[in-house]
DNA sequence: CTGAAAGCGCTTACAG
DNA sequence: CTGAAAGCGCTTACAG
């Protein structure tokens, strides 16, 4: 017999070290080294402690998809984004992922570019067993979110409401903030207003939307709605094509910061003078807003308060389902700025 | 004997799809039902069709555990990424995302503050066995890089590289835009110029200076360098310092863009005038830089192109594990606006 | 090409 | 509290 001596060393270093070979060192079956590592299951402090130092001496680690085979669960989060090109989001990804690492859940992040979610994305998700999804700045068809109540998999829309009542949501206040941003503008002296909407099907818009006219309309302001798309670009050519159609109006109230910054550049290009000839006020508070080249006026968003609450919403259900639904909404604070 | 009526149907619905109940219904074994899933697995036309239908008919899907428990491989890539704060990133997280998604690869996002990869981080995802991982402008230390070849996991780093050539890279080619930048702004009549580094640390980094520094040394150029950090306020703040220490150069050449922005707001803070007083270029072409704002000079990183080769690389790499080490550099190319 | 069977590394009733 | 054993849903030699 001739020993292949190239092969050996790979094969004995290949070996995966499993709840077995921690058992033979600790001297304690197999089932007592798995019930070590799973959370819930009853040990003596003894029998602990022996099986820990030898999985030490061995660098042993449960395998995850052992334990997901049969638990039909991972520490994996769904993120579902769509439209990462808004500096808003970065923001709230990173938040998530920090948070969640803390817990010792990993993100499966999931990028959309249609405002409805794919049906394969969801399916990927199921397929992968999260063990819980947050959808951010989309949304779902009701079926679709409703596999996952079927599954159990709890889930939370960021940004983003359902009008179904159904689901759970966590969004800023927007109806609220549109208020406060109609009574601050009106306060500032502005006599007419121009509401610039993103993307008009979204609930966030809506609300905004809602709160802002509310307010205006028992005031008797005047004001008219243009939309737009959320986009630095859609932001510049609204504003442009307003000044071509349209007397200045005393105010612009912005969706979101980007398409703000989008609204200024189109009307300084025109030379408009801000705040003296007309106001801006933006949404997000993003980083740009404050940047010394806008300056801009806008609603910051409690973007670390919401992702809290997420989160501890979504490590709630996890430990125990209960499909709990409910549209959270917190509420933020107006930045003044120089665009006023 | 009493039926617990609601009890019965939930544990119906339940029951999972395995291989075991498509091969009842279409008449072969559970392995033939496995092996027209299993890639690279041989079997005849026949028994392939009438799986196929069984399976649609009972909505099969195979189990990914049971899959990566016996393959020790899963279809996710890891994706660790540092700094979201730069609006370079969240577009080249979209680009990775849709091009795996397209290959049927899911991402699992991993963020780190550190300029280092954290060990705990790494072995969570050698423990989830990802085909694949990319480390986007960070570093690892050698030894935990090296356990990823242990493993065999391919591994390349975008945007930034290690000096050991042991391991696969994607950059833009830097020491060329380098040059090429200074020799674009020493025709345009700059005498003098001062270099503003992101982290001085970083491959990407000295590789710039490099070939900045080489030709305007060529030239008989005189030239300065101050260390930043890669953000605005960072840019905003070192452009501020100069401003009081020193004279104003001819031309500013900034380690990105997003400095480049803050360098240009201080600037115009202290009414300097660009481009007739001084002159700045900044690196990456974000969305920002073309904004009417700024006009930004700047060099464009090809990141359609870095991305596609590293998914290629990796593809490959997982199919066929090699090993392979290069540093991939790609070009990009100067964009001429109206700061130089 | 196909099927029966072993085995991947865990969790979890079940007995003791 | 602990161990022996069944089983999660697959892949993969092994025979035929």
């Amino acid at each position: 017999m001739i020993l292949n001596l190239t092969d050996l060393p790979a094969k004995m270093n290949n070996h995966t070290i499993t709840a077995k070979d921690v058992a033979k060192l600790a001297g304690v079956s197999q089932s007592s080294v798995s019930r070590v590592y799973f959370e819930g299951a009853k040990v003596s402090e003894k029998t602990r402690l022996k099986v820990i130092a030898a999985a030490e001496e061995l660098g042993y680690k449960p395998n995850e998809f052992a334990r997901s085979l049969i638990t039909n669960r991972t520490k994996i989060i769904g993120l579902v984004m769509k439209g990462v090109q808004n500096p808003f989001y970065p923001q709230v990804l990173k938040q998530f992922t920090t948070f969640f690492k803390a817990h010792g859940y990993s993100v499966l992040f999931v990028h959309t570019n249609n405002e409805e979610i794919q049906k394969e994305d969801i399916e990927n998700l199921i397929n992968y067993k999260v063990a819980g999804v947050i959808i951010t700045d989309a949304t779902m068809s009701l079926k679709v979110a409703e596999s996952f109540q079927e599954s159990k998999i709890p889930l939370v829309f960021f940004n983003r409401k359902l009008y179904t009542d159904n689901f759970f949501s966590v969004c800023c206040n927007n109806l609220n903030a549109g208020r406060k941003i109609a009574e601050f503008l009106i306060s500032k002296g502005a006599k007419d207003m121009i509401y610039i909407a993103g993307n008009t099907d979204t609930s966030t818009n809506q609300d905004r939307q809602k709160g802002f006219f509310e307010v205006l309309a028992s005031h008797n302001i005047p004001y008219q709605k243009f939309s737009s798309d959320y986009t630095y670009e859609g932001g510049y050519n609204t504003a442009l094509q307003i000044m071509e159609d349209n007397v200045m109006p005393n105010a612009f109230f912005v969706g979101n910061d980007i398409m703000a910054l989008g609204v200024i550049d189109a009307l300084r290009k025109n030379s408009v003078t801000i705040p003296t000839t007309t106001r801006v006020v933006g949404f997000d508070n993003i980083d740009m807003a404050g940047w010394p080249a806008y300056e801009l006026t806008t609603w910051e968003q409690p973007i670390v308060e919401m992702v809290e609450q997420t989160v501890n919403y979504l490590l709630a259900e996890i430990h125990d389902y209960t499909g709990e639904a409910k549209a959270l909404e917190l509420d933020g604070r107006l930045i003044d700025r120089q665009t006023t």
